[in-house]
DNA sequence: CTAGAGGTTGACGTTGACGTGAAGGTCAAG
DNA sequence: CTTGACCTTCACGTCAACGTCAACCTCTAG
């Protein structure tokens, strides 16, 4: 699969693609031309990125975490384990945005009900 | 209150202070030299506004939102109501952010488990 | 009156995750 | 053997929410 394929598959612009390679999240083979080659992990691996991505994980965190998510997720990588403070520190760091985002939702909620009512009026 | 009192009493700084106001989300009062000039009411208006961005809404969503925020919650500022499909918009990007944290914080929650485990064995 | 703390308006710098050409190599099709 | 789609590597542009620095003004205290 060449890149043009993946990014088409996974959703993603070609220049994200050659990006997470930069920052060393991807490492696709080669053809003797350059071509960069990639496999069906690559796309899994893909998929994970953006979700970690989206979820405000900066690449350096996302680059830490891919060889720690396994897929059974039953035993943890080698060298995953020194790693497990800073994945705590992430994850207190979601629980506080979690907490944020549900005030924001409940202001909102709030707005647009007091809206309906004040329409109603 | 100047701008300084402001910045110490709200956690923020002086130049985050004049950036919301460039941006419409404050407008304080000026001495006859130029001064800005804070209340109460301003200070709880950049508490409210932290919230907002801190939950990845953008400066205009949050200059929408404010007037429509009234302490009682009771009822709509008006010119709000034709703002409520916005906000619903808005609610639901919170809610899939929110769904996309959970997912990770799971993700991270089994590898931080799985960690305990295969460092005990 | 003078120092110093704190205020003012520009205006350019920063960071992260890409977007967007530019200039050129590769490969299957006609 | 050339067109056209796809690929390559630079390398500068973007956007938001500020940080930082410069040059200058203002107010209070000694």
């Amino acid at each position: 699969m060449q890149i043009g394929a993946l990014a088409d598959r996974a959703g993603v612009s070609t220049r994200a693609l050659r990006y997470y390679e930069e920052k060393g999240l991807l490492r696709p083979e080669r053809t003797a031309a350059g071509y960069r080659v990639y496999t069906d992990e690559h796309a899994e691996t893909v998929r994970r990125v953006r979700i970690l991505l989206a979820a405000g994980l900066n690449t350096d965190m996302v680059r830490e975490i891919l060889p720690c998510m396994v897929d059974d997720g039953e035993f943890l990588a080698p060298g995953c384990d020194d790693l497990v403070a800073e994945f705590e520190r992430e994850r207190q760091r979601i629980d506080d945005q979690i907490a944020e985002l549900h005030d924001v939702r409940a202001a909102l909620t709030g707005i647009i009900g007091a809206g309906r009512s004040s329409s109603a009026s």
